[in-house]
DNA sequence: AGATCTACTTACTTACTAGTAAGTATTATA
DNA sequence: TATAATACTTACTAGTAAGTAAGTAGATCT
């Protein structure tokens, strides 16, 4: 891949956690890697293309994650998820899954479909190790390990998105306690 | 108010809510109501301005939840929040918190300033809640109330989110969990 | 050496955005 | 009954959006 092509992923991907899908645009792109909008054009015909390739990049990166935290223990897999966000509020981003949810409406099927294919796999990686911490008894829970799994995401996205109105503190106090519920008392 | 003021603001509020802030215009809202756009900007001479009374007509609605709910005990009271986004994700919308926090960096500052107050006043409810439940024995729950009340808002906000991605089984089954959570074992 | 491919630029189009100035019909007020 | 306020319409502006067709400089292949 071209440095341009992986520059141009780069920045909208920060564009779009950063303002929403809707509030960016191939003028945003191209100013800031001084070339014209008919360059991005030219790698990526559609704003969908690009919203997909933005979409790949994190599955990849995701996939990396998984395998990088394979050896570590059920709460410290955990913990490095977390930690995931933790980086993400502290640049004042927000995950994709939450702003391309709330645009939801607004965005190409096929930026739909491999969105779906992101959150999939974060929430089979997510409840693998629920699972897996249950029968070890590393991780205490209630419920089954799959509304568990999806109950961490779905706090720890919206804490990210709640820290942009009431900053940083309401973020780790979330944070925090999602460890917490799930340490073995 | 005349019954077009009130109409742009319902139209408003549910675009918002569907598309996103930046995703709506004028234009869309002037097509519903069979009027031009320059009728819109009569009531409301800027964008902000009808964002603003979106979430004034929002914390209306809030206060006036809070008197409903007033003498109901605290597990309900819990309920009839929890309910609210029940109807949020069942007409496929997400709440405004979420939409406008992921739009955040393109809002007006008189929009950021409303929403900072409107989250302020569920967070106290909410807090309040726990504060009284944890003090009756009504609600069940380790940390802080504060906390705990963050905890209840973001799950279920992004849940809302994640159903337009996952389908509503994924809310369902995030509900559930924060109220049996919250049940004495 | 000639042809082709890559990565662009130039120059443009169509469509839509928020917003405004000036005019008008209807209703309320003094 | 004249005046003024309300709730618009008409007609426009300046700016920006995504997207495209045609051309070009430089590298690569044959």
């Amino acid at each position: 891949m071209t440095s341009t092509k992986e520059s141009i992923i780069n920045i909208a991907d920060d564009l779009i956690r950063r303002r929403g899908y809707n509030a960016f645009s191939y003028n945003d792109i191209s100013k800031m890697l001084f070339v014209k909008n008919a360059a991005i054009h030219y790698h990526f015909p559609s704003k969908s293309d690009l919203g997909v390739a933005v979409i790949e990049f994190h599955i990849q990166k995701v996939e990396h994650f998984i395998k990088r935290v394979a050896p570590l223990s059920e709460p410290e897999k955990v913990e490095e998820f977390l930690n995931i966000y933790d980086q993400i509020q502290t640049n004042k981003k927000v995950c994709l899954v939450g702003t391309l949810a709330t645009d939801w409406d607004t965005i190409d099927e096929k930026i739909q479909q491999k969105l779906t294919v992101f959150v999939t796999i974060v929430g089979d990686w997510l409840t693998s190790v629920m699972e897996e911490g249950l029968k070890k008894g590393t991780l205490t829970f209630k419920g089954d390990p799959r509304t568990r799994a999806m109950l961490i995401i779905t706090s720890i996205m919206a804490a990210a998105q709640m820290a942009k109105i009431m900053g940083s503190e309401s973020f780790k106090s979330v944070k925090n306690a999602i460890l917490n519920e799930l340490n073995r008392r």
